[in-house]
DNA sequence: TCAAAAGTGTTATCCTTACACCCATGT
DNA sequence: ACATGGGTGTAAGGATAACACTTTTGA
C-alpha cells in the first residue's frame, strides 16, 4: 500500500464570502477586478476577497483568510467557516493562464456587521443582485416563470431522448419547482450549478462551455463574477440557509439589542421568504432564544417595542438553537 | 485589489473514508501503514486509502478518489461526498518529513456495500473500535464515565482559573453531556478534537502535544491511525448521522431489498442508539419512504417478514426523506 | 408450548398553524 | 381617527411517543 505521491503541486486558492445586512438587505463584500482579458476586455468584473494559502507562513487556513482579508479591506472577521473546496479544472482553470492556474480553491463564509467597519478598496453589494431567482420576500419572482423556466426546458429538450433528459428535466423541477409550494430555499447551489450547466450563466460562456444554442438576447441571470466566485457565495448562501435553522447565527450578524420584528425581517433577508409574525415572535421567545433588555425602542413607526437580546446560554443548552423559517 | 499570490505550493492529499455494514456492524475501510519511525519503530498502524490529487491527471477531484480506492483496492465506488479540507500544520505535519509534507487533505465519505467486492490490500475493520465511546445501543458506555470523563475533567481542572477554563468545563459537557437525554449523536468531531486537544488520543501525543499529565497508564482510547485520518473518519461518521436523518443515504449501505426490521437494525448501527421498533416501522412505511416487494423472508428467526425496498421517487417529491433516528 | 420476531390499533400529548383581537404610539 | 407596528389568547389539526395486543413461524 504505498503512499502513490506525484509530484503534482498546486496552489491553494482561499476565498471569503463575506456576509453582513444592510438594513434587512443581504449583502456581500466584494472587490472589483479585472475581467478576462479575452472575453471581457477593459471589464471591471465583481469578485470576492481572495488569496493564496502557504504554509510556510500561516499556521492554519482560518489564520490565513482573516490575514489576507485584513490585508485587502482593513476588516477583522468574527464568526468564519469552511464551506467546500472545489477542484475542477474546467472552470476557474479556463479564466487564467496556464502556468499559475490555482486549480484547488477553498471557499470561506464569514459573518459580519456592516457598521463595524468601513472596507477600504471593498464594498458591500447585495446578494440578490447575483441570485434575483432566490428572492421570494414578494412571491416568486418573475424572472422565474418568464425567463429561467422556458429556457431550461428548452435546454433539457435539447438533450437527446433517454435517462439523461429525463434526469435534466427532474433537476429542473426540483431546483425550480413546478409550485410555490415546494420552493426549497436551501438549494441555491444546485440552482446555480444547474443554470450553468444550462448555459444560462455568464460564467459559462466565459469558461468556455458550449452553450445549448446561440441565445440572439444573451441571458445573464444575475451578476456575474470573477473565477468560480460566484458558485462559492451560491454555497455560501445555502450554508447560511440551512445553518440558520439549527444554530443562532443570525446574531453575528444584528446589532446586540434588537426588535423582534428586526429579528425577524432579518431572518426573512437571509432565507428569502416570508414569515408569520405572531408565531415567529412566539417560537423565539418561548424557545428561550433571546431575553427582554428591559429597554424599549421608539424608533419603529407604532407602538414602542421591546428591546431584545441574544441568550448566548443556549450555546450550551439545546441541540438545535435556530429560528424556523417556515411558512 | 492584487491577486496577491505568493509561490505556496501544497500537496493535495485526498482521503477516502468507506463506509459499510458487516451485519449490523458499521464498517470502514483501511489499510496497514508503516507508524512513524520515531514513535513506533516498526509498528503498523491503520490508515484510510489515501493519495495525492494531481491536477494535470484528473479532471476532478472525485475521479482521483475513485481511481485511487480502485487501484489500491480494487474497489468501484458508488455513493461519494467531500467531507472537510484539513490544513493545519501541527498535525499530520509532524508525523512527516519536511521535505514531503502534504500540509492540506481533503476528506471524503464513500458508501458501499461490503459484499459487492473482495477489496485487495485492504480490510474492513469495525468503526467502533477507533471510538469505542460513540456505541450507545446497549446504553451508555462504561468507558465515558469510568475513563473519559474523569481524566477530562481533570485536564479541564488543569487550565488556569478563568474564562479558558469555563470554556474547557462547558465544551466536556456539550460533548459528554452529563445527562444520557443529552447525548447528541452528531457531535462524532467535537468529541474526537475534544479528546485530542485535551491528550487522550495517541494521535495526540505522536504529533507532539504537550500532555496534560503523564499517564502513568497512557489512555489508548480508541484505535489510533496514521496522519489525520481519525479526524476524517470522524467526519465522516458525524456526516453521516446527520445525513441519515434527511436523505436515504441509508439504503446505499442496504441489499436491495430487506425487512423492516433489517433497516431499523442497520440505521441503529450507523446513529448508534436504538429506536423504538413500532413507531419507526409506521414512519418509514407512511413516510413513503420503502414499498413492499410482495416477497417474504423466512430467515429472520420468528414469523416471516415481509420485503420491502427503497421507493427510489421519494429523491424527486419529498424535502425531507430520511430516517428519524429518535428515541 | 415457548421464544422470537412480525405486525396492528389506540390514546395522550405536544407542537405547529391559523385566526382573532387588543394595545400603544405618531401624524 | 387611523395607520403602523407591538403584543396576547386560543382553538383546530397533525405528528409523535408510549403502550397494549395479536399473528406467525422455528425449535
Amino acid at each position: 500500500m504505498g503512499a502513490a505521491f506525484e509530484k503534482g503541486r498546486v496552489v491553494i486558492g482561499l476565498n471569503a464570502a463575506i456576509v453582513a445586512l444592510d438594513g434587512f438587505e443581504p449583502v456581500f463584500l466584494s472587490v472589483s477586478e479585472q475581467g478576462d482579458a479575452e472575453t471581457e476586455p477593459g471589464a471591471h468584473v465583481l469578485g470576492l476577497p481572495y488569496g493564496s494559502f502557504n504554509p510556510l507562513q500561516h499556521r492554519t487556513m482560518e489564520i490565513a483568510v482573516r490575514g489576507f482579508v485584513n490585508e485587502q479591506t482593513g476588516l477583522s472577521l468574527g464568526y468564519i467557516e469552511q464551506l467546500y473546496t472545489f477542484g475542477d479544472r474546467g472552470r476557474a482553470a479556463a479564466a487564467l493562464k496556464q502556468d499559475e492556474m490555482h486549480v484547488v480553491s477553498i471557499g470561506y463564509l464569514a459573518l459580519s456587521r456592516m457598521s463595524d467597519d468601513h472596507p477600504l478598496g471593498a464594498f458591500w453589494r447585495p446578494w440578490y443582485l447575483a441570485f434575483p431567482w432566490e428572492d421570494w420576500r414578494a412571491g416568486e419572482p418573475d424572472i422565474i416563470k418568464k425567463e429561467i423556466l422556458p429556457r431550461l426546458e428548452e435546454w433539457a429538450r435539447g438533450i437527446e431522448a433517454g435517462r439523461a433528459r429525463q434526469q435534466a428535466q427532474d433537476r429542473v423541477n426540483i431546483c425550480f419547482g413546478s409550485d410555490a409550494a415546494h420552493w426549497d430555499e436551501e438549494k441555491v447551489l444546485d440552482r446555480y450549478e444547474l443554470l450553468y450547466e444550462a448555459g444560462l450563466v455568464l460564467e459559462a460562456s466565459r469558461d468556455g462551455r458550449p452553450a445549448a444554442r446561440i441565445w440572439s438576447d444573451l441571458p445573464r441571470f444575475g451578476e456575474p463574477m470573477i473565477f468560480d466566485h460566484r458558485r462559492i457565495l451560491a454555497t455560501a448562501m445555502s450554508r447560511m440557509r440551512a445553518k440558520i435553522k439549527y444554530r443562532p447565527v443570525i446574531f453575528d450578524l444584528m446589532p446586540p439589542s434588537f426588535t423582534l420584528l428586526q429579528l425577524q425581517k432579518s431572518v426573512e433577508a437571509i432565507s428569502g421568504n416570508q414569515l408569520h409574525k405572531q408565531n415567529f415572535r412566539r417560537l423565539v421567545e418561548t424557545g428561550g432564544l433571546v431575553v427582554a433588555t428591559g429597554k424599549m425602542s421608539s424608533e419603529t413607526g407604532g407602538r414602542p417595542a421591546k428591546l431584545f437580546r441574544f441568550r448566548k446560554e443556549v450555546l450550551l443548552e439545546r441541540r438545535t438553537a435556530g429560528v424556523r423559517v417556515r411558512p
